[in-house]
DNA sequence: AATCTCACG
DNA sequence: ACGTACGTGAGATTT
């Protein structure tokens, strides 16, 4: 079956734009745009083979929707000027390589892969369509997968029927249904207002299509919905029409007009060097390399591609390097900075022989890796590249036998060939799906960066080499090389900041253990979880009605807009606080508006159960995975050396509320006579807030373990301690938190809710008595100016350069963050510390890992070895470092992480 | 992509 | 007079 590739140019090129640093050519121009489509193109000519391809545009307006619905599209921004251009110059480089161009006055581009779709179907052709864009869901059919990118363009997803069932449980022709119902804010398609996709979707599985809907009005459930429905059918009609791809665009076109043909190498090369757009130039030589093979003549169905952006990031499988290309790398080493290695091609008996010797020799080496699958702990290896110091190679999973890899795979689990690598975690994670367990570590330069400079948005390879080399993305090979340089960079830099031990004796470690945490996962009940998730849906629907009773309007109340609206001009409450675009909703300020108007406490109960719902419920069976979730803790996130867990966050799991605490309910022990063990941190920063301030009342209260925010307010309200009242301990008790943060007179009362000035009297009171932490905190500061830097205990370092800022209010945050940076960073030293000595501790027992959450550890552990467990846990954790004032560690047992009782050693 | 809101330590 | 507590991540809406 012949082949079709339809690309939708507007869509990707601005997909493109925002997902791509700005680039420009040497004369200036900018080319990130054309850069990523150009990528995107030559991938899916050598992954695709295409035997026909075209690319389609807008013409100017899309004057027939216009005519229908004059708001269409009208809010749009205007396109970015670095943008504007580039559309020309992609142009220019696709005439060059003989890619056709399909364009018509008043249709989008949408319209005209619509048109060329369908005539392609009837000749019989495979149609592959490649957009950004929704709406192209319509199209899909026996004959017509569509590839959707998200998350910028590297990665894409592919739909044929099934997967797009999979997804909504919907066929293609709904999909302007949902459409109409729903709209489409990008395009100022109205849709249904206060109908967003979940009520769409439900409408559609019960009554098929937009019309059925509508002729069934009556049918429908709730009273607000049917007066939706009633109030606005024309509209959602002329949505529906106004998301429907016209297939019938009067176009002169045969499809044999879109075969693949020569390009024009010289001039594709020309205009490709005329914009600086050396990356693109080595893929497209590639190609013409490949293509003297001719064009594939059988191959198996589409295959679906599933990939998502995994912690390799946007590099991710681009620029394989070809063997047959060594020509071009002698070319490209003249043209690049950055140091250079001969890449060497071996064969498999090569390899092999090379490998063994690699661990005789017990050679360090710097290994580079491309990934492929969904989050690490899922996915697998597809390339290497391996620098040992002379050369380069590149080792393609594609292409190598199974003794090789088995090799290869001996190599990475030995002890002692020593690695050298940027995240070693991500590659842990991967091997470890493949029975390999990653060891001989030597050097994290990730890990390495982030210790050097801990407010860096990325440290991936790519980022850790923008330094040293000016092309986008490298071959595996290629980035080995520039990482060994990297290498020796890195070493002395850190050295230099007193911050190897940091790297290799609490880091690096970690790392091992955060892997094995997340691959051991968290056990979850999935029925009692979609209990939890029925009934609070059956109390939203009721509040939901009441709230729209008592406005006298339906509204989507999840939209700040539109509850601003109702709240503030409808129902007339007084606005007291103003953000960027409009009223605040929040629950602060809903709750000060409380006793005004009885709808206000419906909207904050509703707020907080639709939060449990869709973060909780939905969020978290949507992380399931047989019966377990994996979270990804993050190691290189926060400014202050804590972890972050992602995907799904388990470190925010609610607790403070009675009915989002119940969610804890469902997280259980993986196998049957285990329960689940919590230890946590007594007052942990506080704790170190005594240790560095050495204030004496503070020291007091922890070495005779008396209540710290009882003494607190014993000492701010001078009364005695018998008659400290629960209302001045709540108070003294903000106060202790407020002083870690750089408290502010104006943030404690906010927080407490009193006066600015009693606010203000309290912190003064505190700093007579707590004169120790006053000097202290303001040392801190003093120090953080001199050096610009911040360092705990454990010498983690953050630098501060929020104290130089012109701006007085960032300065300010600055102060903020040279008292709480030391205190938090060192709070987070401890209890990694620590979880490396559990880990260790606790080899060979009945007992896992499962979470850290800051300053708590759960664990599962057999009910036979809980007492031995137990003491280990507290114990390591209590003497993870020693302070001038005890660390006190309190464990709790039981079968789920709600139901917990304390556990007494 | 940015904003708002809210969950945790 | 001004903007204000430290550190995070996720979902929904809007642009």
């Amino acid at each position: 079956m012949a082949r079709l590739v339809i690309m939708d140019g507007n869509s990707l090129l601005n997909r493109a734009f925002y997902a791509l640093p700005p680039l420009t050519s040497a004369e200036g121009l900018p080319t990130n745009a054309v850069h990523g489509f150009l990528a995107m193109l030559l991938r899916i000519q050598k992954e695709k083979k295409p035997d026909c391809w075209v690319v389609a545009f807008d013409k100017t307006k899309a004057t027939k929707r216009i005519e229908m619905y004059d708001q269409y599209k009208a809010q749009r921004k205007e396109t970015p000027e670095t943008l504007k251009p580039q559309f020309a110059y992609l142009k220019e480089i696709l005439g060059a390589m003989s890619v056709p161009v399909l364009e018509s006055e008043g249709y989008e581009a949408d319209d005209l892969i619509a048109t060329v779709t369908r005539r392609a179907e009837a000749e019989g052709m495979e149609i592959i369509v490649i957009t950004g864009d929704k709406d192209a869901f319509q199209l899909v059919s026996d004959q017509t997968t569509v590839e959707m990118t998200i998350k910028g363009i590297s990665t894409v997803e592919c739909y044929n029927k099934d997967k797009l069932f999979e997804k909504y449980q919907l066929k293609p022709e709904q999909i302007i249904d949902l459409k109409g119902l729903m709209g489409d804010p990008s395009d100022n398609i109205p849709g249904i207002p206060g109908i967003g996709e979940k009520t769409a979707l439900k409408l559609l599985w019960s009554f098929g299509s937009l019309e059925q809907v509508l002729e069934n009005v009556d049918a429908v459930p709730g009273n607000k919905l049917k007066a939706l429905l009633k109030e606005y059918p024309e509209q959602a009609l002329l949505s529906k029409k106004l998301a429907t791809m016209i297939d019938q665009v009067p176009i002169d076109f045969q499809i044999g007009d879109f075969v693949r043909t020569k390009p024009d190498s010289e001039k594709t090369l020309g205009l490709l060097h005329q914009y600086s757009l050396s990356m693109i130039c080595r893929l497209f030589e590639q190609t013409l390399d490949q293509d003297q093979e001719g064009p594939a003549r059988s191959r198996g169905p589409a295959k679906s591609q599933d990939r998502r952006d995994n912690e390799n990031g946007k590099n991710n499988r681009n620029n394989k390097n070809n063997q047959d290309s060594q020509d071009n790398q002698e070319d490209n080493r003249d043209s690049q900075a950055g140091p250079s290695y001969e890449e060497r091609i071996l064969d498999p008996g090569g390899w092999l022989e090379q490998i063994s010797s690699w661990m005789t020799e017990k050679t360090e080496l710097v290994i580079s890796y491309r990934l492929e699958g969904e989050a690490a702990h899922l996915s697998v290896w597809n390339e290497m590249g391996i620098c040992d110091q002379r050369n380069t190679y590149s080792l393609d999973r594609t292409q190598i036998d199974k003794n090789v890899l088995a090799k290869w795979h001996e190599l990475l689990g030995s002890p002692r060939v020593f690695k050298i690598m940027a995240d070693h975690k991500t590659l842990y994670s991967a091997l470890a799906n493949e029975g390999v367990r990653l060891d001989g570590l030597k050097y994290d330069l990730s890990l390495a960066a982030y210790l050097m400079n801990p407010t860096r948005s990325s440290y991936q390879a790519a980022e850790l080499l923008s330094g040293q080399a000016d092309e986008l993305f490298f071959s595996a090979a290629r980035e080995a090389g520039l990482l060994a340089h990297e290498f020796e960079n890195s070493r002395k830099k850190l050295e230099e900041l007193g911050l190897s031990s940091l790297l290799h004796e609490l880091e690096e470690p970690l790392s091992i253990v955060l892997a094995e945490m997340e691959r051991q996962g968290i056990s979850v009940d999935r029925e009692m979880l979609e209990q939890i998730g029925f009934e609070l849906e059956k109390k939203i629907a009721v509040i939901e009605e009441d709230i729209y009773q008592i406005a006298g309007v339906s509204f989507n109340i999840n939209s700040p807009q539109q509850l601003g609206k109702v709240l503030f001009e409808q129902l007339e409450l007084p606005p007291l606080k103003k953000i960027k675009t409009g009223y605040s909703t929040d629950a602060e300020t809903l709750e000060e508006l409380a006793g005004q108007h009885c709808i206000v406490e419906k909207i904050l109960e509703f707020r907080h159960l639709v939060k449990l719902n869709s973060t909780y419920v939905k969020g978290l069976l949507g992380q399931l995975r047989d019966g377990k979730v994996h979270t990804t803790f993050q190691q290189m996130v926060t400014a202050t050396g804590r972890l972050s867990s992602t995907e799904p966050n388990l470190q925010n799991i609610p607790i403070r509320m009675e009915e989002g605490r119940k969610l804890r309910k469902v997280f259980v022990p993986s196998r049957g006579g285990w329960e689940l063990f919590s230890a946590d941190y007594s007052q942990i920063e506080l704790r170190v807030l005594a240790h560095y301030s050495q204030d004496p009342i503070l020291c007091q209260s922890f070495q005779t373990g008396e209540d710290v925010h009882a003494r607190t307010a014993s000492e701010v309200f001078g009364v005695p301690l018998e008659q400290v009242t629960p209302d001045m301990r709540r108070k003294a008790k903000a106060v202790n938190f407020g002083l870690m943060y750089g408290l502010t007179d104006f943030g404690l009362a906010r927080d407490i809710r009193i006066p600015r000035k009693e606010a203000k009297f309290y912190i003064e009171r505190y700093f007579q008595r707590y004169s120790g932490v006053k000097k202290y905190l303001n040392d801190s500061v003093v120090n953080a100016m001199e050096t610009g830097e911040t360092r705990t205990l454990l010498n983690r370092l953050r630098q501060t350069p929020e104290l130089n800022h012109q701006n007085r209010t960032v300065r300010q945050f600055g102060q903020r963050i040279a008292m709480n940076s030391p205190i938090q960073g060192t709070a987070a030293d401890i209890m990694k510390l620590a979880m490396i000595r559990v880990d260790e501790a606790m080899k060979g027992l009945e007992a896992n890992l499962l979470l850290q959450v800051h300053d708590e550890l759960l664990l599962e552990v057999s009910a036979r070895a809980l007492p031995e467990v137990a003491q280990i846990v507290k114990t390591e954790m209590e003497s993870a470092l020693l302070l001038t004032v005890p660390l006190q560690v309190d464990c709790k047992t039981g079968v789920n992480w709600c139901d917990m009782g304390k556990y007494h050693i």
